[in-house]
DNA sequence: TGGTATT
């Protein structure tokens, strides 16, 4: 499998490195998130852009506007609170962060287990105590990608409830519109957030269904009034603008089936398409007689394996030696390297003491066996910058835990 | 009717 690493630089600006099986995905990921560009920007820019809509931009821009807060979106179902602090906390000091979970789950009468125990709605906030840390991390983690995410990291705009409940539904759209039309139709009614057209997974075509999030609800009101069972510019047929279902009014019911449906379930995709060509089961099974059909580290946390002593092993995943890494490495691209294999718990760049510069090797933290032996199958002998690093399971020879 | 966007 062949695996491209560009140039240190550029992936840091990007953010958008991702190994070559996923690079379909990627570029549709980043087709959106492209389209979005001018809102993607705007929100980016939360205090300038939000300034713009205020009647006195300079105060209410210094005043509302927080420079520290950031709101963080598509995060990996199954990334934890912990695991966002980490990835956040690589960039600077971290005044404050919180994964936003369900309500529902989380104080249920049902269970208090961890499985049970809110679920994570796949966003978060993470307020850095400097601004320029801020600043940094949008520069920096917005687009990346970790497993089949890719995040986005903008400024958090001030709490209220009028930002609330402002995210539409549209059906009915000609097929033919795109992502920027639909923007172009909605946006003369107020500042647009985020906006998207599903697609069928197979042909890619529209399926004439929208979701459009303005600013705040009010304007969402204005643009069903104005759009609703009305005829865009060219089209034959009205279309249907109302708000959309609120993911977090689902009943009780509906997301404790779900719960049962799939207790423990990752992101397969191609991660688990690649797993089942290694056969990687069967190799554990074979190198330590180990049965892994989940990961051993999901079927009792840290007793599993308890006493057994497997390379890599280290009692909270999987630990994982990067060398040759170059002076200038930081604990950020060892993000972008593993994230997109699945969940990573930490990462840690070796320093020297004096020069604080990287001593040429770094270890990665994963949950799961599988990701982890893709991870190291796919990365190992490849080449970043101008080192081919060498990408193994920590062993206890070479470093103590 | 989303890749769960305001704690």
């Amino acid at each position: 499998m062949a695996v491209r690493l560009c140039d240190v630089a550029s992936l840091l600006r990007s953010g958008s490195w991702a190994p070559e099986p996923w690079t379909g995905q990627v570029i549709a990921t980043m087709e959106t998130q492209m389209s979005n560009g001018p809102t993607c920007n705007n929100t980016s820019n939360g205090p300038s852009t939000m300034s713009n809509n205020c009647s006195s931009p300079v105060e209410s821009g210094s005043i509302e506007d927080s420079k520290t807060n950031l709101i963080v979106n598509y995060l990996p179902q199954n990334m934890t609170q912990e695991e966002l602090k980490s990835l956040f906390g690589s960039i600077g000091e971290i005044e404050s962060c919180k994964l936003v979970r369900d309500k529902i789950t989380g104080t249920s009468w049902y269970s208090r287990t961890d499985e049970l125990a809110g679920q994570s709605l796949g966003y978060g906030f993470v307020n850095y105590v400097d601004p320029k840390d801020a600043e940094k991390a949008i520069n920096t983690l917005n687009g990346l990608r970790l497993q089949t995410k890719t995040i986005k990291v903008s400024y958090a705009r001030p709490s209220s409830a009028s930002i609330r409940d402002a995210n539409l539904y549209v059906s009915g759209l000609p097929k033919t519109m795109t992502q920027k039309e639909l923007e172009q139709l909605f946006s003369q009614y107020g500042r647009i957030i985020t906006s998207r057209i599903l697609v069928d997974q197979v042909t890619g075509v529209s399926r004439g269904v929208g979701f459009i999030r303005f600013d705040r609800r009010v304007e969402a009101e204005e643009a069903i009034k104005g759009l609703n069972c009305q005829k865009p510019p060219g089209a034959t047929e009205p279309i249907t603008v109302k708000f959309a279902n609120n993911p977090s009014q689902k009943t009780s019911q509906a997301l404790l089936s779900q719960l049962y449906q799939s207790p423990n379930r990752r992101y397969p995709g191609p991660l688990a398409q690649q797993a089942q060509r290694f056969r990687l089961d069967n190799l554990l099974n074979m190198a330590y007689g180990v049965k892994s059909r989940f990961s051993p580290m999901a079927i009792d946390g840290v007793t599993s394996l308890a006493g057994i002593n497997i390379p890599g092993h280290a009692g909270t995943g999987w630990c994982i030696f990067v060398y040759n890494l170059a002076p200038d490495a930081d604990e950020s691209i060892l993000w972008q390297m593993f994230g997109p294999f699945g969940a990573v718990t930490n990462v840690k760049v070796i320093r020297d003491f004096n020069t604080n510069k990287c001593k040429g090797f770094g270890f990665v933290t994963m949950t799961n066996y599988d990701e982890a032996a893709v991870a190291i199958a796919s990365l190992n002998g490849y080449r970043l910058g101008d080192r081919v690093l060498q990408v193994s399971f920590k062993t206890n020879k070479t470093h103590k835990a």
